[in-house]
DNA sequence: GGAATTTGACCATC
DNA sequence: GATGGTCAAATTCC
């Protein structure tokens, strides 16, 4: 079975799970809290596979590594990972609580909104951010910020550059939140795509990938529930993105070398013995204590 | 008053 | 000409 398959059924068997404590809950009146947040948790849970299934290009690369004589297309996809990663653009979609409408997500840098526009075809429009710093220290990091249509909750935060500023809003955050980060597809170069993912990018995209599992009941509901822990202001991540996810860290982990490698090429080449990790590689990750 | 945001205009690309 | 990205003046916020 194929990773995409996998993280389908992942998330398909956590709803129905999630589902049935529901409807425990509902046997008691006094847990109308919980069940809110099971709720909330269902529907993102549900959203994710229907936007796995959705993702057409996923599904037919699925197929292609499926084929068990696939190492040539493995080794494809590793080489498309890796050019991906060479690329400075990520794309990442956050799923955003009360008080972050504005897509101003913080994550740990200093932004400046320059411009807004509507997108055809797209029901919100698409804001324009750039690094603070970008005239004091020419740091020329840009991201884009526009809320998903298919789930208003989900911001999706496309980074372009790298940040060449030593400052940040903030020290590291210890997030509690779950992220998805996607492909971006058919990226075309552009002038602003001139130099390479710096270190630093891959430093964050390192921290990115750590993990964790967040299907663990108890833990969720800590302290009022996932979504309260997730969407805490003091708490809220920027980079620190949330998809809602409760997808485990079995297929969403990325391989610990991933933590300890220097350089994106170290981890890569390491790739080429990872037969289960796929390709467009939806990643999921929920932290819980980083 | 300085910094940040908004928004219409302009420019580049296809 | 349509679209997306950026600029910069006006406006708002702290």
């Amino acid at each position: 079975m194929v990773m995409e398959e996998k993280l389908v059924i992942n998330e398909l068997e956590q709803g129905r799970e999630l589902a049935q404590r529901l409807m425990s809950n509902l046997k008691d009146t006094s847990s109308i809290e919980s069940s809110k947040n099971l709720i909330s948790e269902i529907l993102s849970i549900y959203q994710n596979a229907i936007s796995m299934l959705d993702d057409k290009k996923v599904l037919k690369r699925s197929r292609e590594i499926d084929d068990k004589d696939s190492k040539n297309v493995i080794k494809k996809e590793v080489n498309r990972v890796q050019k991906m990663f060479e690329k400075k653009t990520e794309k990442v979609s956050f799923f955003v609580g009360a008080g972050q409408e504005k897509g101003s997500i913080d994550d740990g840098y200093c932004w400046r909104k320059y411009g807004q526009k509507e997108i055809h075809g797209s029901i919100n429009p698409r804001g324009y951010f750039r690094c603070t710093h970008r005239f004091t220290q020419n740091c020329l990091a840009v991201k884009q910020v526009q809320k998903s249509d298919r789930d208003p909750s989900i911001f999706e935060v496309k980074y372009v550059g790298s940040h060449t500023c030593n400052n940040t809003t903030t020290s590291p955050k210890t997030p509690n939140f779950s992220i998805s980060m996607f492909q971006q597809e058919d990226i075309k170069p552009t002038k602003t795509e001139e130099a390479m993912m710096s270190l630093e990018d891959l430093e964050s995209t390192k921290n990115i990938f750590r993990t964790f599992s967040f299907s663990n009941y108890e833990i969720e509901n800590a302290g009022g529930g996932w979504k309260g822990n997730l969407f805490h202001e003091d708490q809220l991540s920027p980079a620190a993105t949330t998809s809602g996810s409760g997808i485990t860290s079995e297929v969403a982990t990325a391989p610990a070398s991933v933590e300890n490698s220097e350089t994106a090429d170290s981890y890569f080449s390491s790739l080429d013995n990872i037969i289960d990790f796929g390709p467009d590689w939806l990643l999921s990750c929920d932290v819980l204590n980083w």
